[in-house]
DNA sequence: TATAATTAGGATTATAAGGTCTTATATTGT
DNA sequence: ACAATATAAGACCTTATAATCCTAATTATA
């Protein structure tokens, strides 16, 4: 292995991207999604219900039922919705895996990989979902 | 999930690093270097035996027997190590999971994450075993 | 040459990730 | 009330990771 963020989080991001494309205030439903996605429906709904229960959406069942950002999309950052999901322990932990890596006993890469660590947080922290969406053409309109 | 390293790999770097801090050139044993490291002895065996079979190390049987490595530790990267355990896709990939993603149809993070992610990369390229092992003190010596 | 020290390698286990299937529950429209 | 449309949720399956266990196969040395 060797990756940052697992399927799971990807696929909830992507998802994330397509709710922060509609126009109206309407629900989106799981078929509308995973039609714009490459991702497995009933996994997709998996993450959906977990996202919904952890607050970052919310669902309605039903006729015109589906999704929708709980929130604005300007106002969820990608270090939140990576951090609900996945957790961020990988920006915390030692990258040689050392358990008792820290400032007073750091393994070698303890502060190069802080550095480039940081970056990655930080651009996590800026990057809101409707930023990211904003740029986005490849997925069919939604309204 | 969300990593960089495997385990595997990450206990594959923390051996040769204690290889790398042998004065000698005699052969290091399996409990020496778990001894040093907080590691199962049989699970540092696997990976041992393989990165011998992929050309990293050189091992011994027998009495005084054990492991050493097979180039100077100054001419071993940390690049070609990950690149041989775990692989290196993560550096290709879209970080987010956009299977078609490319410089011609970019997702929202492809040139801000393309930047951070050469950066490792870079990093990796350009740091040694050797130049990792000359700062440690934390292992006991070997020789 | 026997014995102890070592690595080699296959079988097995436990846990988690990724994904599918089936049934329940809520909502809308007729 | 009823039928159709959606999500909710739990059971299940498959694969990979992380580890353990056991039995060879080598090799130094007494």
């Amino acid at each position: 292995m060797s990756l940052i963020l697992s399927r799971y989080c990807e696929y909830a991001i992507q998802a994330l991207l397509v709710l922060a494309t509609k126009k109206g205030d309407g629900w989106v439903s799981l078929s509308d999604i995973t039609e714009r996605l490459n991702a497995p429906e009933q996994y997709m709904a998996k993450i959906l219900q977990e996202i919904a229960r952890k607050g970052i959406l919310d669902s309605r069942k039903g006729p015109q039922g589906g999704f929708k950002l709980r929130r604005a999309a300007e106002n969820i950052n990608l270090y939140d919705v990576v951090n609900t999901i996945d957790g961020t322990e990988f920006l915390d932990k030692c990258v040689l895996g050392f358990d008792d890596c820290n400032a007073d006993n750091p393994c070698p890469k303890h502060t190069s990989w802080g550095m480039l660590r940081d970056q990655i947080k930080e651009t996590m922290l800026k990057t809101s979902i409707g930023e990211m969406a904003e740029g986005i053409t490849k997925f069919k309109p939604l309204d």
